[in-house]
DNA sequence: ATGGGTTACTAAACCGCTATAGTCAGCAGG
DNA sequence: CCTGCTGACTATAGCGGTTTAGTAACCCAT
């Protein structure tokens, strides 16, 4: 009807271009650019100004327009592919999340995030993000033993950053991870300077690399350390399967006398189970949980958690991402945050038993 | 060195266009187009040999060129603006992400995610996002009274769907809506059916608009049903502030036998309050709390807690901002999944007390 | 046979930005 | 005076789609 542009009260406004900036400066969108992207071309005094009047007019690249000209497409992913329940409950996510966004402030880099459903799931969303253009580069966690989706994201050439427990191997995508073998070794060696014997074990899913590290770790420590009995019991991370094995472990004709929980959620439920089947923490048995939650300071008794820096993990894993987009070549991984013990009312000495 | 597409192991593929596919189907770009986004111009037979071509190549449209001519930028925008510490305990993100996940699965529309700081930052993020292209629309969580985000995503008219507790004003954007008085009611006629008459609340912080209508309800119930005493306290939402204020109820003169918690990280905070003040629950006191999650079952006793259907809610909401973007008008607003009581082992009758 | 209306397509402009090739003035060197 | 070079720009060709304005072939009615 009106011209939009000038009409009152129309509500979008309409956006400012780098053209309204070189008709404004008395420029080529050329000058603008090469002003705008500190690119040699332009005299100081000129990029000065076009720089100024960028600014009064609050003007920000059209993040299309730059990924369609061939460069980046200015954003970072993640995909999450676990239960939707567990999902919810744990804070790693949204810690791990926190973190990349500390890194991404300032940045003009935003972050796409996606649930999938499986690895399948994962694998396509990956695909599609390359194939339209969608993100730079990915952070892939949880990996697994010959993960497929590493397979993938290396034959497609997008770049990406795995969170996991060990180094990754050379010429592959660069890995920040933490060493659960390490961390389980500690707790081991907690629980059995406090005279612990028969050690249970909830573990997480078994294709996941770091659940095989630690169920390994618990085996070569029960063989050096002269363990009477330990078990590693196997879980999807959801509640009901933690409390499944935990009533597993407590139902052994001679129980344990210490439980290690992959994470919070199954140790919570754990902790049900040992209040329904009247086994006194940390008297009768000791917890220990990984993934140090809110959660875990919560309950009553507070669980012994392996605390680990949820979020620095997050903040460095991106960074290294950024890194990397930056890179010709393959960055070497790094080792990650230490994972610490933080002991609270869950353990204790073994009791002597009659 | 060599020409790249014929370069074996080179690690990034070309990625496929319309232009392959036109030229393979023997059309122009233009034909394929229109077959690809279901517009008339070209036969059905013309129209199935470029979809069967575009599915052989495994083509994906480039998000940013669509962005770039269509207008559509392809995503949908969420910032969570809460403290980091909260953002990681509570389900409710996560399933909100979830529920919002399954409302894009399918759509090519992805979605960009950010934490914020404050408010400002907030604002900055949505301004940011409306410039540069990035999002389509955004959903807005946590509406305060007078919600300066809100002015501001007007102003530039950025599509927007709210996630409240009332229907929003006519001619503003559409607020998806929870009954939060209602709701707030359900657990009060419980808790005075069960003898309760005196009931403490632990809420939100005071300038969300929910935390107002909890507070407002409980009020008014206290003066319709003669409870004999009532106090609301406000936190923010975390555990230590819920641990506070919990003892702060629970060293009156005369404590309440009821409380009501705005969210699970209070009420669990409180729940250790109670043990550590020697209080039993439910005997002494019962516990009620808001936003039913994994927590709230896994505790002992497991909490009453007023349930909603947070994967329903997001998805509600997502699927409410899509008919927005392609609406011209303002949609109006609706009203999301009714809340409801589960009942646990935190709630009983009023014990006749001496 | 002519005009008018479909139908099925193609050509080309355009979205905002980047990047390459040109243009032009000014200056140095032979 | 002509050539060559440099610095500061401009013109313009994409990037991969969408969309508008043709256009040619065909059918039907007059």
């Amino acid at each position: 009807m009106t011209d939009p542009d000038t009409t009152p009260g129309t509500a979008a406004g309409r956006r400012i271009t780098i053209t309204d900036i070189a008709a404004r400066a008395g420029v080529s969108t050329s000058a603008v650019s090469f002003a705008l992207n500190d690119k040699p071309g332009v005299s100081p005094e000129t990029r000065e100004r076009i720089l100024s009047i960028a600014r009064d007019l609050r003007w920000r690249p059209h993040s299309a327009a730059r990924a369609l000209s061939g460069s980046r497409a200015g954003s970072l992913g993640l995909v999450l592919n676990r239960p939707a329940r567990t999902l919810g409950t744990e804070s790693f996510f949204s810690d791990l999340i926190s973190g990349i966004q500390i890194a991404l402030t300032g940045t003009h880099i935003g972050m796409n995030l996606t649930v999938a459903r499986s690895v399948q799931d994962e694998i396509d969303t990956y695909r599609d993000w390359w194939s339209g253009h969608r993100v730079d580069g990915v952070l892939v966690i949880d990996p697994r033993t010959d993960d497929p989706r590493l397979d993938v994201l290396e034959s497609i050439g997008l770049p990406t950053v795995v969170v996991g427990s060990h180094p990754s191997p050379p010429n592959s995508w660069p890995t920040l991870w933490l060493d659960d073998a390490d961390a389980t070794g500690t707790v081991l060696r907690y629980l059995h300077a406090l005279g612990h014997r028969r050690i249970g074990h909830v573990a997480g899913p078994a294709d996941l690399e770091h659940t095989a590290l630690r169920v390994e770790a618990l085996q070569e420590f029960a063989h050096t350390a002269d363990l009477q009995w330990s078990q590693s019991l196997p879980t999807d991370y959801s509640a009901d399967a933690g409390a499944a094995a935990t009533r597993t472990l407590l139902s052994q004709r001679e129980r344990p006398s210490a439980i290690i929980f992959d994470n919070d959620i199954l140790a919570v439920a754990g902790l049900g189970v040992t209040a329904e089947m009247g086994v006194a923490v940390p008297r009768d048995i000791s917890l220990v949980s990984f993934d140090d939650s809110t959660m875990a300071q919560l309950v009553r008794p507070a669980l012994t958690t392996l605390t680990r820096d949820t979020v620095g993990l997050g903040e460095r894993a991106a960074r290294l991402l950024l890194a990397q987009l930056d890179s010709a070549e393959r960055l070497p991984s790094q080792a990650g945050p230490p994972l610490t013990l933080s002991v609270r009312a869950s353990t204790a000495r073994v009791a002597h038993s009659g």
